[in-house]
DNA sequence: CATTGATCGATTTTT
DNA sequence: TCGATCAATG
């Protein structure tokens, strides 16, 4: 351990300077079970790296015997460089996500499991396709039952530890859950005949191989002296069952979370693992982090305002030695376009009066965001969107890896039928159907079929086009199991072999979009060569160490054949995010609340405050309002300085244009945190139960509005029609010639409306300011 | 076998 | 509204 920062009394000051008690206390605690209760903004990352090395530099903890775990690629990256910047080489350390670290035990014995090493990993996307595949195979028209519903309750059971047995015991005879858990199972058989694991399977096999095997649970158990869990309240059973095993004879497990930033239970993240902790383990010590260094208190003590209504969480009062600072904002905008033209205004206005840089929009469903990108479109303000498409999941890179997967597991019959027709060569659905049977009755994978297609009749009118697909699999084989060539070489002839890269070269003459897709796939070639020199250079060596070696000694014993690497590489875009692919910094960040946690910005937007779109309709339906006041909570707390919220009396949201009254959030702030700017020119919102003064100035302010907008009215020119604002959908109206009908829709144009009626002979549309029509 | 119109349906998302 | 997905046609 020559390569460790020194460990003079300076150094180990430095390691506590700037810290507060509570923090302190966590870094320093000796061992045993840890519950660090830690509030949005209360220096988290800080204080377990700095236990880490405190463990390290201190306490003499081999990093090797170090398990750190994250729920992103990116927080495990963010605590790794961290880490490093305070104690030095920490490759040897286990520091990553659940899945990565997972995959590492898995690689090793998954043999004891029934697979073999090169399994491929397989995707939302191939999951679904896996379940279309079962469907067929068990004869079920995939219109019965919605192949999403089929795909989430399959992942819910493995999450839950649920085996397609006990599926189908709790289905009792319901004949729709019957049917799921025979899917289930055959899901199961389906990915182990495969050779592939999906995600949840990365962890539920991780556990069954070391329930099942006790020197492998001894040999991990006894290796993590220290095992950390970061956002421990997000994570589900397995992931509850995997810790508690791993830290059975140790018990130096030190989790951190926060209970109010729950917001993933719809992926399984079960909130019990964390408020149930203390009973587990009888002997924890229980640290809160009550402290903020992010936000300014009237933002604070309107956050918890807000999450103090929520019944089942720990107790928890952040505050903070910051400023005052500014009140809440919040506007009520007539309608989407007034909202989103408000939020542009003011961010153009700070963009040249203030030096802020940080503004992000935050908002609960991404469907929200169109009216504000044409917003700021509109006003040359620049801005991105916030968790995208990933590159790894583009159309074009992903044709590329599954060449690569089906080379490295010529049993991936997923990879086969993504990329057996891509580019065309003539090998169509109905041939493809035909590999499948063979492949089910001589129980042989779709490619030897296609090798063996002259002895099949089925198969006889397409053998031509699947041999020259078998030439092209074996070359590229060859390639892979028998040259010493670079990785990134053997990425480039993919491209060429395939026919991919002529293909998109062929195209780019008629399809613009087809540049950037050729250019991503010459990325790849480029991201493959990044990561080959990183994997040699034993960057991602510590991933294939032996346990007990040293990075040096792993060194010698990796494995640096062209196959290796292709292996390591799968596992990293199947796994691994681009997020931290900077671009160029954009004034404005959109994102989701969801994707905002973790995240701070001196400006925050939240948008599409109200009624059933915050809290969303189908949480109020499934009564998951507590989660969904954690994520407002979450929402508020990313703002350091300035936070504003805004909602709009009508929408325009998926074709239909809803009245939903402000969130039921807002009431819960303090009136004296707030600032109401602005406004509508509409009725008031739906009065509120809550009685909250808010709502009474809203409506005061209203009145106010309204007076003003009927003097404009009467000097304006007097128009025909109806007073549309006062109408909404489900309303009768008239019609001079078509009688009574029923208002379906109102879409507001200025001062008139396009009004949808449903009369008795059908649908039609009018303009408010239409002179037939009258209101009953 | 590839292309085209109808139909459905729509929170939140990492691995 | 918009997009993806799916059955029917050339």
């Amino acid at each position: 351990m020559t390569d460790f920062k020194d460990t003079s009394k300076a150094g180990r000051e430095s390691l506590l300077a700037g810290l507060n008690n509570e923090q302190k206390k966590a870094v320093l605690q000796d061992g045993g079970p840890m519950l660090i209760l830690a509030g949005a903004g209360s220096g988290k990352t800080r204080v377990i790296t700095h236990r880490i090395a405190h463990l390290v530099l201190e306490r003499h903890v081999p990093p090797w015997r170090i398990l750190a775990i994250t729920f992103t690629n990116k927080a495990a990256s963010e605590m790794k460089s961290r880490a490093a910047a305070l104690i030095g080489n920490i490759d040897a350390m286990w520091i990553g996500t659940f899945h990565t670290m997972m995959l590492r035990i898995l690689r090793q014995d998954c043999h004891r499991l029934g697979f073999a090493p090169g399994f491929s990993i397989l995707d939302s996307d191939d999951q679904r396709r896996a379940v279309k595949d079962v469907l067929k195979d068990m004869g079920i028209d995939n219109t019965t039952i919605p192949l999403r519903e089929i795909t989430s309750r399959i992942s819910f059971a493995k999450n839950e530890m649920v085996s397609p047995a006990e599926l189908a015991r709790t289905a009792h005879g319901n004949p729709y859950l019957g049917t799921i858990a025979r899917v289930y199972e055959n899901y199961v058989a389906y990915c182990k005949r495969h050779n592939g694991f999906d995600f949840d399977d990365i962890l539920l096999y991780t556990l069954q191989l070391l329930r099942e095997h006790e020197d492998l649970r001894a040999r991990y158990q006894t290796r993590f002296l220290h095992i950390l869990v970061d956002e421990y309240q997000d994570t589900n059973r397995v992931q509850y069952e995997l810790v508690k095993l791993l830290a059975a004879h140790h018990r130096n497990l030190a989790v951190v979370g926060d209970d109010d930033q729950s917001i993933y239970r719809f992926r399984g993240a079960d909130i019990r693992n964390i408020l149930d902790f203390e009973g587990d383990n009888p002997d924890t010590t229980v640290i809160r982090l009550e402290q903020n260094y992010r936000s300014t208190k009237t933002i604070l003590n309107a956050a918890n305002a807000v999450i103090d209504k929520n019944e089942s969480r720990k107790k928890k009062q952040l505050w903070t030695e910051g400023e005052t600072g500014e009140p809440v904002t919040f506007y009520l905008a007539s309608d989407h376009v007034g909202e989103a033209a408000f939020v542009a205004n003011d961010i153009r206005k700070r963009l040249s009066s203030t030096a802020d840089t940080e503004y992000a929009i935050l908002y609960r469903a991404s469907a929200l965001t169109r009216n504000i990108e044409a917003a700021l479109r509109e006003r040359g303000i620049s801005y991105a969107i916030f968790g995208g498409m990933r590159f790894y999941d583009r159309k074009e890179v992903k044709d590329v890896n599954a060449y690569i997967r089906l080379a490295v597991n010529p049993g991936d019959n997923l990879a086969l039928t993504r990329i057996i027709n891509v580019p065309k060569r003539g090998i169509g659905d109905q041939t493809i159907e035909a590999l499948r049977e063979v492949s089910a009755d001589m129980n042989i994978s779709m490619l030897e079929a296609a090798r063996q297609a002259s002895m099949h009749p089925q198969l006889s009118r397409a053998a031509g086009a699947l041999a020259r697909f078998v030439a092209i699999m074996d070359r590229l084989s060859a390639l892979l199991h028998e040259s010493d060539t670079s990785f990134a070489l053997l990425v480039e002839r993919v491209t060429k072999e395939s026919g991919l890269a002529k293909q998109l070269e062929a195209d780019m003459l008629t399809d613009l979009s087809a540049r950037t897709r050729l250019e991503n796939m010459n990325e790849l070639i480029s991201d493959a060569l990044e990561f080959e020199k990183k994997y040699l250079g034993g960057e991602i060596l510590a991933a294939w160490a032996d346990d007990f070696k040293s990075p040096e000694e792993a060194a010698e014993t990796i494995d640096d054949s062209l196959i290796a690497v292709a292996t390591a590489y799968l596992e990293q875009t199947a796994l691994f995010s681009d997020q931290d692919r900077a671009e160029n910094r954009p004034d404005v960040n959109l994102m989701t609340i969801h994707s905002a946690k973790g995240l701070e910005f001196q400006n925050v937007y939240l948008v599409g405050a109200e009624e059933r779109i915050f809290p969303s309709a189908q949480a109020e339906e499934n009564d998951d309002l507590e989660e969904e006041r954690r994520l407002c909570y979450v929402a508020m707390t990313r703002a350091k300085k300035r936070l504003t919220i805004t909602a709009a009396r009508s929408r325009l949201l998926y074709g239909r244009t809803q009245y939903n009254p402000p969130s039921r959030f807002l009431s819960d702030i303090p009136d004296e945190l707030v600032n109401e700017v602005g406004g509508s020119k509409q009725a008031p919102p739906r009065q509120s139960d809550s009685g909250s003064q808010l709502f009474r100035t809203l409506s005061k302010l209203d009145s106010l509005r309204r007076k003003k907008a009927d003097e404009q009215k009467r000097q304006a020119p007097e128009h025909n029609g109806i007073v549309w604002q006062t109408l909404k959908p489900g309303d009768s109206i008239n019609h001079v010639r078509l009688g009574s009908g029923e208002i379906l829709a109102i879409t507001p144009t200025g001062d008139n409306a396009i009004l949808r009626i449903r009369f008795a002979g059908g649908e039609r549309r009018f303009l408010s300011g239409s002179g037939e029509l009258s209101v009953e």
